[in-house]
This record gives C-alpha cells, structure tokens and sequence, in this order.
DNA sequence: TTGTAGGCGTTATCAC
DNA sequence: GTGATAACGCCTACAA
C-alpha cells in the first residue's frame, strides 16, 4: 500500500522524534503480550542460569522476553508464580529442569497455553521438550572409561540424579560391565558430600579402578578425598563427572565430563515455545540435544592395560 | 466504605470463580507495570544469577517482576535492551555489575526512570546504589594473611578486577606492607590463566609466601600450578581467593575466601528501587553490604613464624 | 455513598 | 485500498 522505503522512512522519523509503540496498550488489544514465564527450580544454579541466558537470546530475536519464576519445588511457589504469570497474560510456558515435576507440568497444562518442557528426560507426555541426551552421555563416559581399560568401576550419585544413575547403569550393562559395587548416594550435590561419600568407598576398598559421578560436584569431592587419602589420580584411579561446570577446569587434576549444551537448550526450548505460540496446532515435537565428552586430566589408563581402541571416540 | 472481611470474600469469590486482574489493562490505565528492567552483564554468570535471584524474591513480595538483559557491555545490545524496556514501560531500572559502566548509566538516566545501580564502588553519581563494601573485604584478607605472618605477599588479578585489586594494594599499604612483586594480571578470570600466571611467578622466584587472588577462579588456577610444582598449599604458600564461588570448596586445599553478599545484594537493589518507584523524590541512599572472611585450608602459618594476634579476627 | 461513563494507546473491523 | 470507529479491561473522576 506503501513502497518499503517509505515505510521505513516514516518509521525512523517516527522513532527520531522519541515515539515508541506502546506494548501495554498493543498487548491489551491484541492479547498477546509477546512475554513468556520461565519457570525453575533456582534461577542462581549456574546451570539454570546457563539456560535461562539462552532463552532471553532466543526470545530476544522474535521481541519476547522471559519473566523468570523460581518455584523450589514448592506447591505454594508454584501456584504463586503460574498465578501471578496467568494476570500478565503471558503467551506460552517453560518448564525447566527439576521445576518441570509432573504436578506442575499438570496444572499448567490445565491453563490451556502453549508449554513446553526442558532438561527433562522426554516421558510419555505429548508436549514439546528439548533435552540432553542424557542415554548418549552416559555410554560416552562409559565407553571412554571401557576403553581405558576399566572394568570395575564404582558409581556415585545424588538427590535427584537418579534418572543419570540410572542411564550409567545402563550403558555399563550393554558394554557386559557391572556396577561396582552398586551405587553411593550423596545426600546433597555438594563437593562435601562427594569428599565423605569417596572416602566411605575408600574405607570400604570399593572404588575399582574408577569412579563415575553423576555431577561434577560430587567428581570434585571425589578428588579431594582422594588426593587426602594419598591415593593418585588418574593414576591409580580415574574419576569422571558429568556436567561441566566451572569447577571442572579449576580442580587438580582437571576433570574429565560430559558437557550438557544448556545454553543451546535455551535456544531450542525458547525457538519450539515460540513455534507453539506461533501455531498451537503444530505437532509437539521433542528435541534431544548431543552432550560433548571433555577428556580431561582425570581419567587414564587402568594400572596394567594396554589400550585397545580409541577412549576418545564414542 | 466496605468492611474488611467483605472485601475479603468478594475478592476470595472472584478467584475461586476463576477471575484474575488483567495486569495489561490496569497497566495501560494506570502508567505502572509492576516491572522493572535488569540490565547486567551475563545472566549466565553465577554471581550475576544468584543477584538475579535475590532481585526476583524480593520485587515478587511487592507483585512485581523483572525483565532481564544481558547487555555483554555492548552499546548495539545496550541499545535494543533500554529500547525494549522502553517499550514495555518498565517502572524502574536496575544497572548491575559491570554493565553498570558510565556510558549507560548515563543513557539509562536520560530515560528518566527510577534507576538503581548494583555491585559498582559507589562513585560521584548521586544515584541510589548497593554493592558489596570492598575495602573491607580486602582488609579482612589482608589482615588474615598478615596475623598469619605473611609479610611477601604477591597479587594476582585479572580483566575488569583492577577495582578489587586497588583496594588490595591499599590494605597491604595500610597494614605497613607492600605487594610483593607488582600484581600480575591474567588475560581471563580462568582457572587455566591462574595456573599460567602463577607458573610465571613461580619461575620467577616471585610469589612470597602468600598468593591473594582477586578471584576464586584465579585463585584455583593457582593452587593448580602449585600442585604440579611439588609446592605444598599452604604449609609452603598460603593462596587466598575472592566471591566465594562454588569452586572454592571443591578444590584442593579447599579456598579461603571473601564471600560476596550476592544475594542480599539483590534484595536491597529491589527494596531500594521499589522505594524510588513509590517516592521517586527519596533521596537516593547508598548501601554497603558486609562480605563475610570464609577461612579454608589454603592459608596457613607463614614458615617459621609464631602467632601474634587472631587470624580470623578482623 | 453508589453508579456510570470516559479514556489509557492500540489494532481490527467495517463501511466506503 | 482507505479512513473512521469501536473495543480490549481496568481505573477514576464525577455526577446523582
């Protein structure tokens, strides 16, 4: 109706003279109000923080922003938040991480906005969801240690880590391993914790030749017990962690694990949500994000093996 | 004009009927959006998360909520950010950490909106301000060190801490010592740069008996380079850091530290921009929040010294 | 005190 | 196509 140039023109003017479309009034007409609720367990868990970064990017390029809500897996958090996101009208949900539990994914469900779940393993629910391949992971720690020629090898993990645990299990099953001995449950995923559940397994000699942790926390703590105990690592006993947090760098040694792509989780959970918003009758289709092996200075050789294959490749 | 307790459960009737205030319309016609912008650095960071946190707890107990941005200290993301949250009519704006640079705030003030500055040394600007009370916390380092006996102790900082690092300088001068050589400065606040600049130290004779860090991640690349150098920490060096991140206690030794008030920082910087938005004619009140001496295994008596005074009395 | 109408700034619709 | 007009839901001022 009006050439593009001079479009553009109008619009520049508009803006050099300080005018800025109204969002408030543009959202109480159209009822959308381009803002989406994040919601969380802890916005300052580094790894929450990671993903919630790669949301904003995202949303950022289609003229959205997040209101981020962090429920502590609290009923009455909860309710608080999906209220108080439910009176700003906010065009679609994100349920993320250890937040994303099924009776929250069941009560926002019932709001009847586009949602979309993240960091969770993909269950049976008919919602679109972004995830690291948490399976892939697994095997790739696995195979890597397999390869080094560890056989017996301990595991530990922690409150909610059950689902990783579980998928080390697995993966050490299909390569004939077994855990050794079954697994050590941390009560917190503190470096604390990691310390005092490394040296029960100590005192017990049952570590084997290598220890998996579900977290780099408790990978750090595993560290220190055993640099205390005077025992080597890597070079009498290989640990790995799983998550690649800052510490990973910064221990001695240095941390082999599995990098888990949160930022580009953000991405994805932010691009799938605005697909919803976009076209609520769009297939709910679920995305599974590849982790990345990080070989490190923690995981050597077992004492007396001679390598057979590639412990880099997966 | 209406009881209270009628007020009550017309209102309580309203929302068990199902009814919400619309948020965008009573925004449109009452000029306030119950939202405030928060730009900062990277949301990604964990000390910026955990302030984040503290923010969002404390804006929710006033029905408010924040929009964050994560400007990357770039004037084209600067820009779009203040541009968006012009947009939507935020009552207030947060500038936090390094974001806070003198070029927004500047541009942030002209807006014309309550503004709130966080985590920068409170400066000439008559802008209501919270950060953490630095001096202290690099006297309570300093002091610690010297009642340990530490009299050669050298710096070590990196980008965007020379900040941290003045007031170290001027707590060593005001306890009668003198850093020891002249700091040295790493590329990145990295374990991996601590660990190079430290190994520089090293072969240079040049660490003295006591490393301060002005960051954890240094601190622990450090503690790093004195492992592989069969130096003992601390029965031979003592290594302090700064922020208390998570790595600090997952290192070996674990870190003695300043804990920064993160959290509470986040708090205040809500409360006192909530007072600005409710009396923006309040005169504009900086506040200095305590840091806390985390005392940890990596300092220790200097060699062949005797104890004079408390270590952990400040 | 109680009720009602007008307007916040957009956008979408509906005649033309 | 184009231009006027109503409506989004709430708040407030003013009239009854």
């Amino acid at each position: 109706m009006v050439s593009e140039a001079t479009a553009r023109r109008v619009l520049g003017a508009a803006e050099s003279l300080g005018y800025l479309r109204n969002h408030t009034a543009a959202s109480l007409r159209t009822r959308r109000t381009r803002t989406v609720g994040l919601l969380l367990q802890d916005l300052s868990d580094p790894q929450s923080a990671l993903f919630a970064r790669g949301l904003e990017d995202q949303l950022a390029t289609a003229g959205y922003v997040a209101l981020t809500g962090s429920t502590e897996c609290d009923a009455i958090r909860e309710r608080m938040i999906l209220t108080e996101m439910r009176g700003r009208h906010v065009d679609g949900l994100i349920l993320a991480g250890r937040a994303a539990r099924a009776s929250l994914v069941a009560e926002a469900s019932k709001i009847g906005l586009p949602l979309v779940t993240a960091g969770r393993v993909p269950g049976s629910s008919a919602l679109p969801a972004v995830s690291a391949d948490l399976p892939r992971g697994a095997r790739m720690v696995v195979n890597h240690l397999a390869a080094l020629g560890h056989r017996e090898i301990s595991c530990l993990t922690g409150p909610g880590e059950n689902g990783r645990y579980q998928e080390f299990v697995a993966a050490m099953v299909a390569r004939g391993l077994q855990p050794y001995p079954r697994g050590v449950i941390a009560k917190s995923l503190t470096a604390g914790e990691g310390r005092r559940c490394c040296r029960q397994l100590l005192a017990a000699d049952a570590l084997g030749t290598a220890v998996i942790a579900t977290s780099d926390m408790l990978a750090a703590g595993c560290c220190q017990a055993l640099a205390e105990a005077g025992r080597a690592c890597p070079q009498d006993i290989s640990v790995t962690g799983f998550g690649d947090l800052p510490v990973a760098d910064a221990i001695t040694p240095t941390l082999t694990t599995i990098r888990l792509p949160q930022y580009h989780l953000g991405l994805q959970a932010a691009q799938l949500l605005l697909d919803r918003i976009t076209d609520p009758d769009s297939p709910p289709t679920a995305r599974l994000l590849a982790p990345e092996l990080v070989v490190r200075g923690s995981t050597a050789r077992a004492v007396g093996t001679v390598l057979t294959e590639d412990p880099t490749h997966n």
